[in-house]
Order: structure tokens, then sequence, then C-alpha cells
DNA sequence: GGGATTACTGAATGTCAGTCCAATAAGACT
DNA sequence: AGTCTTATTGGACTGACATTCAGTAATCCC
């Protein structure tokens, strides 16, 4: 073995999680072993325990990084108009996306995964990116619970498109994100009068 | 112990599948022990492995048996107009989700599980929902792969709805099947000229 | 330089999945 | 009843991995 390195805290934390991300990006969970983690990184077993106290912590602790970094990076100008708020949340997320391939990979193996901590992570900030949507379509009142239905249920879908199109050719940036608004406006256009948010009518064609 | 039950290949294996569909619903994948399961089924872990070979292949042949339990269940009259058709493939999804919520949540997980021929099952399900909506929507013609994407996320959008409105209390059947229906129309027709599917356009307002 | 701090190591331990197989008994058939 | 088929048992064994912990050595600070 070479000579030790030894870097601070955050230096290995930051090092470590970096190497999962890529990992996990385009292996299951229980594929990567601890072991080789290890290994690649040019650390022992051991340290990785030092810092994480177990396998799924170190997994669900890169996933709270990376979604924390999206969260941030998506945050939108509340003063715009709502489409341009649309617009731009999108690109940012796009732009998230393409930035970032390893965590927006990684993070969906994780979404689904059954472990109550990597599920209360994704779930946290899905409901994080509902709240924005409904604040901004609607300040003020509360939404129905069909109407929280058909906001998640559309985020499912910006995922999925979003997540197809990185591993697509043909398709272009701008033909997904038209895509993305066009059905959010119109899945809340659509919804019964009492449901729908009035902060969208102005939108109706 | 008790008396030793004998039953036929068959009926052993689907008591088998069904307790795991159970188990699987709300537990995840690693947390549920061959032994475990082998202990409720009053039956030894010899037997589970007489019968599958590996606890992955168990769990993937009842992500199997569960995801063309569904996909019978779904399938449409062809020669109904589409919007027909559209409608009936859902509440008849909606029956699924109703009839079989234990399978349902169970492959919920089992959907994200990166294990590859899990997988490859959900996967290939998915395709098939998606090809029947290609088809149904544009006889014929090769759709584009915006297309694809916008479908096959619609899909995903689908699937979270039923499942939201699962856990949810004041949202009826017919709202979440007119939410699904609505926002497929509308996203197909939102498509830009070059991608949209022919058999769509009749139903423009 | 020397002592304190703490990043780091790796052999030992524990928990499961999966194997093997000789022994047992339930049900079918005559 | 007796015989045959085969579903079923159970437990000892292996191997793969996650996890532990007592100890080692960089770096900091005086």
């Amino acid at each position: 073995m070479a000579t030790r390195t030894r870097l601070s805290r955050e230096a290995r934390q930051d090092q470590l999680l970096d190497l999962g991300a890529e990992l996990f990006a385009d292996r299951s969970y229980e594929d990567v072993h601890i072991e080789e983690l290890a290994e690649e990184a040019g650390v022992s077993r051991g340290l990785l325990y030092h810092y994480f106290p177990t396998k799924r912590a170190f997994f669900a602790a890169m996933v709270r990084r990376e979604s924390s970094r999206m969260s941030e990076l998506t945050k939108t100008d509340s003063s715009l108009p709502i489409l341009a708020q649309l617009h731009q949340g999108i690109e940012s997320y796009l732009d998230y996306c393409e930035g970032h391939k390893m965590g927006v990979k990684a993070v969906f193996h994780g979404g689904a995964s059954a472990d109550p901590e990597i599920q209360a992570i994704v779930e946290h900030d899905m409901q994080v990116q509902q709240e924005r949507i409904l604040t901004a379509v609607e300040p003020g009142g509360k939404p129905t619970e069909l109407t929280q239905i058909a906001v998640r249920s559309w985020l499912h879908f910006l995922r999925n498109a979003c997540h197809s199109w990185l591993d697509s050719k043909n398709v272009s940036r701008d033909e997904i994100r038209d895509l993305c608004v066009h059905t959010l406006v119109a899945t809340l256009l659509a919804l019964p009068e009492d449901s729908r948010p009035s902060g969208i009518a102005e939108l109706a064609p």
C-alpha cells in the first residue's frame, strides 16, 4: 500500500460520496460492495465505517446531498409570472440533470427503494417541489387532495421525462421542456372547477 | 410441529407467492429473510429452494405473476373509439389496484430495484402498455422518440396517480380517471406537429 | 522534538443466502 | 392393506458480505 494520505473530514466525505454517486449510477445498491468502494477510493473499509455508520447510511447521505443540491438549484424567482417560473424551474432542473448525471441516476435507483430513511429523503424533496408549485399557482389558498395528486403525479412525469432524455439521442432540451410545461398547464386546467387553482386560469387558451 | 401438509407443485407455489406479495408489500427486499418467509408459510427453508433457485428468483416470480395479471386485466377492445379504450383501460387498471393492493405495492418496490431480471420484467410490462397506446393512437406509423417519451412519462403519471389514490380519502375514482385521461390527451395534442399522433387529432377541442 | 489528536487500518466476528442430502411421510393407485 | 411416487424436512456446511474494534501513524500545536 502506498503512503497513507490523510484528508480533512469534509474532504474525505465528499470524495467518498462523489465516488458513491458514480458507482451507484449504473449499478444497484447490493451490487456495489463496501470493499470495492473502499478499494476504489484508496482507503480501508474501516474508514468508511468511521464516517458512515452503515452502508445504507452512506447511500442515504449521498442521496441527501444530491437531493439538496438539486433543491437549491431549482429555486425560482417568485416575482416572475407563473409561466416564466415554470420555464425557469424546468430549465434549472434540466441543468442539474445534465451536470450531475451520476447523481441523478443514483438517486433514481434509491428513489423507490423501500428503505424508510431513503424513502423519506426523496419523499420530503418531492413534497418541497410540490408545495413550491402549489403556492406559485394558488398563493394563500389550500389545494384539494385531487390537485395535490395531480401536481405530484406530474412531478413523476417530469422526473421520468428528464431521465429518459438523458439517454435519448434525437430529442432536444427545448422539446422536453415544452412537453413538461404544456402537460402541467393542461393538467391543472382540466381539473374540475372546485379544484382548479386560480392562478392558472389566465393561461387558458 | 404440526402435521406436514402436502400440496401440488402449483398450489404450493401460489401459496408462497401470495405470502411473498404480502410481506414485500410493506417491507423492503432485504428486510424479508428467507427463513421468515418459510416460517410464516409453515414450510422448511429447503422447500423454498426446491421451488425457487434463489431469493431473487422468488421475488422475480412474484413480480412476474402480478405483472402479467395486471397486463391481462387491462387489455382493451381495439374496435372501440380511442377515448373509450382509454377510459376502459384506466378503469380496469383501477380495478386491478383496488383488488391487489399487496401486489401493487410489492411491484412498486421491485420496480425501482436495480436487479436486471426484475427490472426487465417491469420494463417489459411498461413497454407493452406503451405500445398498446401508441398503436391505438397511431396505427401503422412509427412514433418519434419524443412521442415515446411523452407516453412513457404519462404511464409514470398514471401509476403514481393510482398509487396515491389508494391512500387517499377524499378523491373519487372518477376524478382520478378523468385526471389521467385529460392529461394524456392534452399531452399528445401539445406535441410538435411532426410528433403528434394522427389518431388523436379528432379529440382536439 | 514530543505529546495530543484523530484519520486511518485490517484481522476478527456475525448474519444471511444458498448447498447438500439422507431421512420421512402424505397422498395416489392397485 | 400394501406399494410407489414425490413433496417435504432439517440440519450441518460454505461463502459472501456488512460491521466491529483494538491498534497504528499522520498531522497539528506547544
